[in-house]
DNA sequence: GTGGTCTAGACCACT
DNA sequence: GTGGTCTAGACCACA
């Protein structure tokens, strides 16, 4: 029985990638609570305390809002402010070190557009 | 007083990465010398430990080899070897990230290649 | 949508202080009867029962009674009684926080007073 | 055997709060170490998780950095920076809540100015 | 029901 | 030596 969690990066920040992935996708929209923190606990067999503390960084980047006494909410304008905040990243930061990485390697463009184009298989983050 | 070092990998991780880089770009050429390990962690005001553990994982990938008394060494054939392996490693892990990456942000490659070509260089490596 | 409750402080506490604030300033006088718990709920969209937990306190310090089948009314004597607790706890407790901290911070409080007095009424309650 | 501290405030937050007003008095100067999360558990009897949860809110608004495998430094200009937020949280933020207060309270400015002067007794913060 | 905090103890990676 | 992460379990405040 292997976890859906990969052991490079610590398992609050992949949960909270996928929070994240499911407000980008849509499978959590704007005002949606978000589910509880003991229920994530549960369905994936780990601590409250990591998946608390994975909200806890969607809260303090106002992806994600308390209400006291009653739980966690996806924030009004998140998905904008993540698709923004996220595309900035991407470009300004990921993206050049692709291309320098690619230049570095000499590799064609043209190639790499084509061969994994059409199966764009399921990326695994980590590479530890 | 800021560092080289990026915080979110191991240093020793980064030298290394510094090497290859040195190698693929040819300012390292194959039978040339590594500067020595105390010479690097003096330069770079880290402990000669982490250097240390930087060349051990060259030498145990074959890219750089011990000689007892004299130093560390670029391997014959160190950089087709390097080349090799790590445009593998980019096709068949990073690239593949990155596509999804896009397609997860709304991106267009196409843009994404022809618009910011002039300054792709600035990029910092991490994020590891 | 904004909510008027602030994150730090419990919502039944802030009511609370709404309410000893309306008894300081007279809009609340003493005999004057409380807006009911239902309808504090239902004007600020809040549960029943944080809306009791605040009243209680109130009753339980003497400034509110409760008259069974009718409602909470104001008690006799409320507002002096309020204003005595509360200067004194203000003095005694609050004060000499605010000079320890003006001090740590090398502020002057003679012009603390001076300067921003046209400004003052936007303070927003919090922080407890 | 009382503890030093105090029951409404996280632990975690007081001991923040400690390490603030060393930074302010100059008692820990930019580029020193923090004490060991370690022993700083180990003197206050708590556990090091409490205290790396004050360390880490200490990084995440930079006043104090992370060095690999070396422990925590206050970093440089943090006492600036610190003095130039605390000040401004002060005086839009707390000290307009001060003067509403003084107002609702129809307390008069020159007893205040006088009469606690001369002792500044310690404050103590939480009034739970 | 919700989340927040703390403990005790374990294991890991890095320098 | 340093900090980071996770667990299991407890207790609390809030709505």
């Amino acid at each position: 029985m292997t976890t859906i969690w990969n052991d490079s990066a610590p398992i609050y920040r992949q949960l909270k990638e996928k929070v994240i992935a499911m407000i980008l996708d849509g499978s959590l929209k704007e005002g949606d609570a978000l589910p509880s923190v003991r229920q994530v606990a549960a369905d994936f067999q780990i601590n409250p305390i990591t998946v608390s503390r994975a909200y806890q960084e969607l809260v303090d980047e106002n992806f994600v809002e308390k209400r006291r006494g009653l739980g966690m909410y996806v924030s009004e304008g998140a998905s904008q402010l993540l698709l923004a905040s996220e595309r900035e990243r991407f470009v300004h930061e990921e993206w050049p070190q692709v291309l320098a990485r690619i230049e570095q390697l000499g590799l064609d463009l043209k190639q790499l557009f084509e061969s994994p184009k059409s199966t764009h298989q399921k990326a695994k983050k980590g590479k530890e």
